[in-house]
This record gives C-alpha cells, sequence and structure tokens, in this order.
DNA sequence: ACGTGATCCTGGAAGC
DNA sequence: TGCTTCCAGGATCACG
C-alpha cells in the first residue's frame, strides 16, 4: 500500500532508467484502472522523457508536451525491465523505451491511475492539492489555522489533502504517537505547541521512511522488482494489542474515518 | 459549508 | 479441505 515515502522511493529508482530515453510505444492492456486509460496517452510517443517528478502520491513524467500521470493506488507496482518480458496477471500498462526496456505498471485491484496532463492543463485531481509535508510550505501555522473550529477527528484532519498531501493511514498514526495526540481528539482542541510537534513528527516520520527505502507491508516491491520488505519500525500501526514501547500500555484501536487506527491511551491524550 | 459514509477492486487471511 | 466473509487502502461522490 503505497504511501508517500513509497511513491518517492518509485521514483529515485525509476528515474534513472527513464530520464533521457525515448518512449517507443505504450501498450494498454486494460484500460479500466480508476478511471480508464485516455488515448490521449499515446501523445506521449515518440517524446523523450524529460524528468520526473512527485506531486502528492502521483509521479508525473513529463516528456516535453506534458505529463504521464501515474498513481499507484493501493496495490500498484511499476517496475522496470525487459519489454520482451513476457506480462503477467494484472500488468496493465507498459510504456517501452528505446533501449529495449520498459516501465511495466502492474495494480490487481486497480485502484491506481495513469493519465495523461498536457502543458497547458492541470487535472482537477492535481489542482486543489495542499502543501507538500517535506516543503516549508507546510507549516505549523497553517495545521493552527486550518484546524480554527473544527469538529472532525485530528486523524482525518492531517489525512485530508486539502490540508496537507501525502499522509496516509500508516504515517498519520505514527505520527500523532510521536506527538503524543490522540487521533480521535477534535481538530479545533489542538494546541498550537501540540501542532508544531506534529507538523515536525510528520515530516520527520516521512523523511525516515524515504531514507529507509520506503515502508513496505505486502504490496509493494522495488522498482527494480526485488520484493518488498519492512524497513521502517512502526511503533503503532498494527500494533493493538500490544504493549506500548515507551509506557507498556496496550495500544489499542479504533476506527476513525473508517480507518483503523492505533494509538497509546497513556502517552497520546 | 461541513461532516460523514458508501464506493471502487482483488487477493490474502480468517472463520466456519 | 473448501467454502464464505472480512479486510485493506486513497480519493471521489452522494448524502444529511
Amino acid at each position: 500500500m503505497p504511501e508517500l515515502p513509497e511513491v518517492e522511493v518509485s521514483r529515485l529508482g525509476i528515474t534513472p532508467w527513464l530520464q533521457g530515453q525515448t518512449i517507443t510505444n505504450i501498450i494498454v492492456r486494460d484500460v479500466r484502472l480508476r478511471w480508464p486509460v485516455p488515448d490521449t496517452l499515446q501523445q506521449a510517443c515518440g517524446r523523450t522523457i524529460q524528468h520526473i517528478r512527485r506531486r502528492a502520491k502521483y509521479l508525473l513524467i513529463n516528456v516535453g508536451i506534458g505529463d504521464i500521470v501515474l498513481h499507484l493506488g493501493m496495490s500498484g507496482k511499476l517496475r522496470v525491465i525487459d519489454a520482451q518480458h513476457p506480462p503477467v496477471k494484472h500488468d496493465h500498462v507498459d510504456i517501452v523505451l528505446s533501449n529495449g526496456k520498459c516501465l511495466r505498471y502492474n495494480d490487481p485491484r486497480r485502484f491506481g491511475a495513469c493519465l495523461w496532463q498536457p502543458n497547458d492543463v492541470l487535472l482537477p485531481l492535481l489542482s486543489k492539492l495542499g502543501p507538500e509535508p517535506l516543503t516549508s510550505d507546510f507549516t505549523p501555522q497553517r495545521l493552527i489555522t486550518l484546524a480554527k473550529g473544527k469538529k472532525s477527528p485530528v486523524k482525518t484532519f492531517i489525512m485530508d489533502n486539502d490540508v496537507v498531501v501525502g499522509v496516509g493511514n500508516i504515517y498519520a498514526n505514527e505520527a500523532l504517537f510521536m506527538a503524543g495526540i490522540d487521533p480521535r481528539r477534535a481538530a479545533g482542541r489542538v494546541s498550537a505547541k501540540r501542532y508544531q510537534m506534529l507538523t515536525q513528527t510528520i515530516k520527520t516520520v516521512l523523511e525516515k521512511a524515504i531514507a529507509q527505502g520506503g515502508t513496505t507491508l505486502k504490496d509493494f516491491a522495488q522498482s527494480d522488482g526485488s520484493p518488498g520488505y519492512f524497513a521502517q519500525h512502526l511503533r503503532v500501526y498494527g500494533r493493538s494489542g500490544e504493549p506500548c514501547e515507551v509506557c507498556d500500555t496496550e495500544i489499542k484501536s479504533v476506527v476513525i474515518g473508517q480507518r483503523n487506527t492505533f494509538f497509546c491511551p497513556e502517552c497520546q491524550r
């Protein structure tokens, strides 16, 4: 289940293989992703890959006249392999390169996306995103201002892409634990001081995960195809019933906004 | 405007 | 053993 760190690690992994290569063909075996894969994607054929950037959990492969926009959903995997390599189940899209390799997109659950964004048009799904968490645009002041009067839980608040992008369920849980904040607390009832802490723990937990190659549960593979592994130690996520590492209290789980939520009732208030 | 909940999809795990 | 049920997850949309 790729979160921001996994997407960033994928970007770093595929960039050396793609940059400067010309796209010779785009093979779409199944258009049925989150949105149908558009025919306009074929405009990228014959173009040279300039650079690959990341916005939230989207990868944008720039080919001069526009971007191929990829989202890994929750089970999407990217691999760079020989274009001749026989496709397996759920290998939905190949971006074939002039060096005989291809970027192959595999996504069993088809929650991901593969779209085309011309230079002069911003896709709606990219137009309303909040700031990147790892830039200076993401500040405690932003959280403090936007949280004013909000009654919804602080966990829901920091997972809202209008507030800040790229904070998925795993890292929301971990960041709230590190900041000592009860995930159920109303966003408007978290102090300014604690938002300063939370801003920092969000940055820290994401940076650490990127540095360690991304946290992996079961659906992420490195871009070279090596199997995923647990790279980061999670302190609350998935650990209900286990003792808190700090105070030994049993980690609890509750559902917030239809998402499983883990916290230490002693450390997080 | 705000907040909550259903929805999409598949495979792996858990339960019977 | 083999079936059924549940669950995971991001982002959007439909509702109250």
